[in-house]
Formats: structure tokens, sequence, C-alpha cells
DNA sequence: TCTATACATACCGGCGTTCGGTATGTAAAT
DNA sequence: ATTTACATACCGAACGCCGGTATGTATAGA
């Protein structure tokens, strides 16, 4: 295959096709040479070139996928016109309502057969978007009054692995009447924190998208 | 070498080697053959002729890392003279009081590195140990009034993850100090779901194990 | 002695990765 | 405008190791 003259577009392609087989199949399932085959020509040295190892292909398909997701949390995290408490919320809605969020799931990965991937996205979670997403906001809430807790990281890093994690149906495989019943206990332990953040809207849409899940998986 | 008499022998031999490679190298990159160096003189022969792949094994290692743990909420479980809520306040206790926790606490597996066996023990956690000892308990506490919630399920999955996951130093490869915060939110938490069985022994015992892990690792 | 079991050994296909090489781009020197 | 020098994009054969299997052999128990 000719040189490319823009080569991040390789670099997506191979991103695009690793992304598509490593939820398809699992990442473990998903050899090299099975990228090679979708990718149209190229070579296994093109992808070496660009990637280190599958296992970089990996991060790299990771952050794709939360980027978009951290581009929400950065601007709602930086604005001044809200407290701490309205962030949060905002956050939750946003996360939960965008359209994007159909794509997904009628890919319909399942994500509790993918150990490498459903880790992938864990660590991100705990790494990255808890401590410096969350956490910033509620210690925001903190001083202007609209949180109370003496373990802000502690606080940032659970409710974001219950609502990110734990209320994933793609992770944990639940049926719409599951993901009804975690919402609900998880509106409770917000309620438990002071924080009562979570309206009907958000609980039909989580619904939906549970049966999204459900239908295409 | 020479045929055993006692074949459960050189099983628990296996389960030994692989236990203490999968903790200390992870499980991918602890290969068959690494296995086989520390058999001290067993072969290949052996190993696939007592487990049938090397993922039998890693579900062989977990199921042997909470056999003793299950026998414990088995008994807690079955007893008749304790409401819901005290015998969950007692799996908490006894799990956390337990002296093996020393041990592997010692071994101090940094299981934020070591994604398969992680996922192992998360997916026993979730498809055993919450609907099989959590979810009777939750539902006993409803009948006999000492827990309320409408969502049983979901409770029991969500204590359990937060239990068993969240507070659990060698997965997220927390300090003392760490451990500490989480803990007192987990007990707001608790509380939160009208359940204060934590105290503050079970406190102190979990930073003595925060400090166990962080010495050693 | 016969059979089932507990191993040993030789081997296989496939895997992730490496690496020598080529083709094509760019930018500065001439 | 052309040459030179180098960087980048890509190719594909080869390597070493890995998980797994097929087959052989010795021994324990019946």
């Amino acid at each position: 295959m000719a040189r490319n003259k823009h080569p991040e577009e390789t670099v997506n392609l191979i991103l695009d096709v690793a992304f598509r087989l490593f939820m398809e199949k699992g990442y473990e399932h998903t050899s090299i040479q099975d990228i090679i085959n979708h990718l149209g020509g190229l070579s296994k040295g093109a992808i070496y070139h660009h990637f280190k190892s599958k296992e970089d292909i990996l991060v790299a398909v990771t952050e794709r996928i939360t980027a978009e997701s951290n581009d929400m949390l950065t601007v709602i995290r930086d604005r001044t016109d809200l407290t701490g408490r309205e962030k949060l919320k905002m956050i939750f809605k946003e996360s939960i309502l965008r359209p994007v969020q159909d794509d997904i799931f009628t890919v319909a990965p399942d994500l509790s057969k993918n150990p490498r991937l459903l880790f992938s996205i864990f660590h991100e979670t705990v790494k990255e978007v808890a401590p410096d997403y969350i956490l910033p906001i509620i210690e925001q809430g903190r001083s202007d009054g609209t949180i109370q807790t003496d373990y802000p990281a502690a606080l940032a890093e659970l409710i974001i692995c219950v609502a990110n994690i734990w209320m994933n149906p793609m992770i944990f495989d639940n049926t719409a009447e599951e993901s009804y019943g975690k919402f609900m206990v998880f509106r409770q332990m917000m309620k438990g924190f002071g924080l009562d953040i979570v309206d009907d809207e958000m609980l039909g849409r989580l619904q939906e998208l549970a049966v999204i899940y459900q239908e295409n998986k």
C-alpha cells in the first residue's frame, strides 16, 4: 500500500478496526493478524510503526472511548456559575443523556466477558476521572457548602465507581429491570450523602439504554 | 517423576505454585513453563492431566482463595439466632478480623496490575457471593424488619462490591490513610441505608492491614 | 495380569514482536 | 531547479515463545 500523506488517518483506521474487534471478540481473542486482515492492505509493519505493542493499541482505544466524555467533564468542571452539587448533577445528566451512548450500547459489547478492556476502563476511571474531574468538584462543593464530607477523595472515587462501573449495564450485563433497581439504590446512596441529585428523566433514560443493550447483545 | 499415590497433592502443588506466580508476576505474564519450572520435576503432562487449560488453573486458584471465606459466609448465613442486620455486621467483622488476611496481605500482590486475577475475583463476587450469600441475608432483614429496601438484589450487590472490591487495598493499591478515608465513607454509606453496623474495632483492623500491605509491597 | 491413572516427551500451529529493507515524503544546500 | 540528506510510512520474513495436544510409559490398585 502506498504511503499515506496523513498518517493519523492510518492510526485512526487501526484504532477503528481494533476497537470493533476488541468489542466483538474481546481483546485477548483478537490477534494482530485479525486486525491486519480488516485493515485493507496494511501490514504488520504499519501497525508496529504506529503502536509499540498490542497493549499500546488497547490503551489508545480506551483513551478514544473516554476522550469525548472527558471533554464534557472538563467543561462542566471549569464552569464558574455552578455549585459543586449542581455540577455533579449535571455530569450525571449529561453522561446519561448524550446520544453517543446509543451507538456504544448498540455495538453492545459484553464487557463482562472482556477482562482486559474492562480493566482498562476501570483503571481510567479510578486513576484519571475520579481525581482529575470529580475530586475538584467535590472540593468545590465542600467550599461552597453544597457537599459535606471529610474524605473528598474517597467520596469522589466511590461515586464515580458506582456510577460509571457498577451502574453500567454493559459491564454487569444487566437487564432493564436490574438497572432500574440499581439506579434506585444509587439514588438512595446519593441521598445518604446529602446529594439528592437524581431525577426521573435520568431514570427513564437509563432504562432506555438497558433495553437498547439487551436488544442488541 | 514417579506416579503419585495421592494425586491431590500434585494438584495442590500446582495450585500453590500457580497462586504464587500469578500474584508475583500476574496471570498473563506467568507461562505454563514458569509453573513447570517451579514444580520440582513435574512436567507439562502433569499439569494438563489435572487441569484442562491455563484459565482452568486460574479458576481453581480463585476458588481456593475464596473458599475459606465462603465457608464463613455459609455458617453466618445459615444461623437462625441472628437478624439480617446482625448477620451483615458479623460478616464484615469476621472477614476483616480473620488472621488469614495477614498472609494474603503479606504476599502483597498488587492486583491493580493483574487484570485477569482481579477480574476473576470480581466475577466471583458479583456472580456468587452477592446472590448466594448477601442477598438471602438482605431478604431476611427485610422480613425481620432490620433492613429496609425495595431492591434487595441491587443493594446486596452494591454492598459487597464496595466492601470486597472498592475497600480492598490490594486492588486499589491504597495507603493506610486512603483506606481510612474509604472506610469512613463506607460507614456513611451504610448509615445512609439505615445500616449502622461499622464499629471502631473494624476501623483499627483495616488500618493495620493497609500498613501490612504497604510494608510488604 | 489387566486396566485406569499419573505422569513424561515430543511436537504443533499461532501468537506478539523484531528487524532489515524499501518507498516516499520534506527541507536545506547547492 | 536540482541535488543531497534525512525522516517517515510501510513491508514481510523470521524468531522465539506460548498454550495446547497426541502419544508413550510406568505404576497403583483391582
